[in-house]
RNA sequence: GCCUCCUUAGCUCAGUUGGUUAGAGCACAUGACUGUUAAUCAUGGGGUCCUAGGUUCAAGUCCUAGAGGGGGCGCCA
């Protein structure tokens, strides 16, 4: 006898699934739902490949009652049948089922996952099993799918897709708190003359940490290859606890020569609507569900991102506009101070209802590498602000100028020698040159309306947790 | 790290002023129903009331400490 080819469930709901009713076909996946008589029995059928379940229809009496029993919510299917034209409501086509064999049972005693809606809180707890749910079923082809655009966004303008390392030995590269990688005995570490730990005797014969941003390699890149990106995962060890911030997340970091702070915008702004487009385009059925579920304004918001201009406003007018609204804050605003979450989420979400980009910050609240403006109290750094989110992305015009980065590293006490190799990229063939870090999983919360970023990642680490 | 709320059945939650044997819906088991759509209907089993102390004749309920979780804030992407 011939043996059939496995059919992947996507493949019964595309145009040329119409080609395949009347064949006998094999499907194989997780049993969703099991309902019906002592006649027959109706199987909702998932495999991962679309949120789209297919129904399995079982007449009770062609089967033994061990296969029957064993069929319950969690299981794993092998059936073979007939794809026919429903003759029930609610889908198109269905499979008669021939023969039935389970690969695995899920002990309904013991399997916690149920055929009814769980909190998403509870599934944090089964992080290990929440991938098999509609929900981060459709968040996790999401994110597979929002990482294949950045890349074919950048390849198809002329970006390199750059390597950035991940373990460095720059310690203080300003953007937080950092994991130490080391191979010493922690219960019995060497110690040198001093009586402090002697890490030439570690595996990379100095102190190393996980990276919190390849920005200063990837700059190497820009000032090399023309324009570059990184993808990567990305290290902050603070004691975050809010639903914006993981320990371990994943960051991508265009760095681009010649481009200016304006050139840098119009580039977040195209990247942005291009990754949003592409979600609309490619994720539909996922999108649908997210927005049916758990956000009804989902598809609304994405689509009314595309049409807009973002914003584009000074640090200066933003403190202007506050401090004539009117509002009342916890904070008070003035010129000088870094702008709360209150005072964001007003400019985004009721002054201007769209994302909003603010440049031409002061300096003593950004970062020591960023170009300084010929005001000398402000540099040309730009944070994109989105609804609900906040800060989304967090970029600059870099300072080309050697003796200007140099004096600016002295005031803020910088150790100058461990920074001599980035130094070098404004001691020879110096140049404009811009870029940008976009937080991946904070993209996901918009285009997926979920609320926590713990939610849009398979395995999140944060503080206290590393279970799975 | 700070502020705040929460923790009762597998899950989601009620539980009155501190008072007898702690309840419901869903899930699960059994039965009914020739086609269901998170099927429906009937019956049934199922509890370390987060943990440790304390107050009281009596604590799920009040007090103290701790653990875990949610939300807000800070750090930032």
């Amino acid at each position: 006898m011939e043996t059939i080819r496995r059919t992947e469930i996507k493949d019964l709901f595309c145009d040329k699934a119409k080609e395949l009713v009347g064949k006998a076909i094999k499907i194989k996946g997780w049993v969703r739902t099991k309902r019906g008589n002592k006649n027959v029995a109706f199987i909702a059928l998932n495999d991962g490949s679309t949120i789209k379940n297919i129904q399995i229809v079982v007449d009770i009496a062609l089967f033994s009652e061990d296969v029957l029993k064993n069929i319950t919510t969690g299981a794993c299917l092998c059936v073979e049948g007939l794809l026919v034209e429903s003759m029930g409501k609610g889908q198109t086509v269905e499979v008669q089922a021939t023969q039935v064999e389970v690969y695995g049972i899920a002990d309904v005693e013991t399997y916690p996952l149920q055929k009814k809606g769980h909190t998403l809180e509870f599934l944090r707890e089964i992080a290990h099993l929440r991938p098999r749910t509609n929900t981060f079923g459709a968040v996790l082809r999401i994110r597979h799918n929002m990482a294949f655009a950045i890349h074919k966004y950048f390849n198809d303008k002329g970006f390199f897709y750059w390597h950035s390392p991940i373990v460095t030995a720059s310690d203080c590269e300003g953007a937080g708190e950092m994991f130490q990688v080391t191979t010493l005995d922690l219960e019995n570490t060497p110690k040198n003359e001093a009586g402090k730990i002697d890490y030439t005797k570690d595996f990379f014969g100095q102190s190393t940490y996980l990276t919190v941003s390849g920005q200063l390699e990837g700059e190497l890149g820009a000032t090399s290859i023309g324009k570059i990106y990184t993808f990567g995962p990305t290290f902050r060890a603070e004691n975050s606890n809010t639903p914006r911030h993981l320990a371990e997340f994943w960051m991508i970091e265009p760095e681009m020569a010649f481009y200016d702070i304006h050139d840098n915008m119009d580039l977040a702004e195209d990247f942005i609507k291009f990754l949003v487009r592409y979600a609309l385009d490619n994720c539909k059925d996922d999108i649908q569900f997210l927005n049916d579920m758990y956000d009804k304004e989902l598809i609304i918001r994405l689509e009314s991102v595309l049409k807009e201009d973002f914003i584009r406003l000074p640090y200066t007018e933003a403190i202007d506009i506050l401090s004539k609204s009117g509002q009342k804050f916890d904070i008070q605003v003035s010129w000088g101070m870094d702008l709360q979450s209150e005072h964001e989420r007003f400019l985004v979400e009721k002054h201007f209802n769209r994302p909003v980009i603010l440049i031409d910050w002061p300096k003593e609240i950004k970062s020591f590498y960023m170009k300084q403006n010929d005001d000398g109290k402000t540099v040309r750094g730009m944070d994109v602000l989105f609804p609900q989110i906040g800060e989304i992305i967090g970029g600059s015009e870099r300072e080309a100028d050697y003796n200007k980065l140099i004096k600016r590293m002295q005031e803020l006490d910088m150790n100058i020698d461990r920074y001599a190799w980035y130094l070098d990229t404004r001691r020879f063939g110096s140049c404009p040159h811009s870029g940008f870090g976009l937080g991946f999983e904070r993209l996901l919360l918009f285009v997926t309306g979920m609320s926590n970023i713990r939610d849009v990642i398979p395995f999140p680490r944060f503080p206290k947790n590393a279970t799975f």
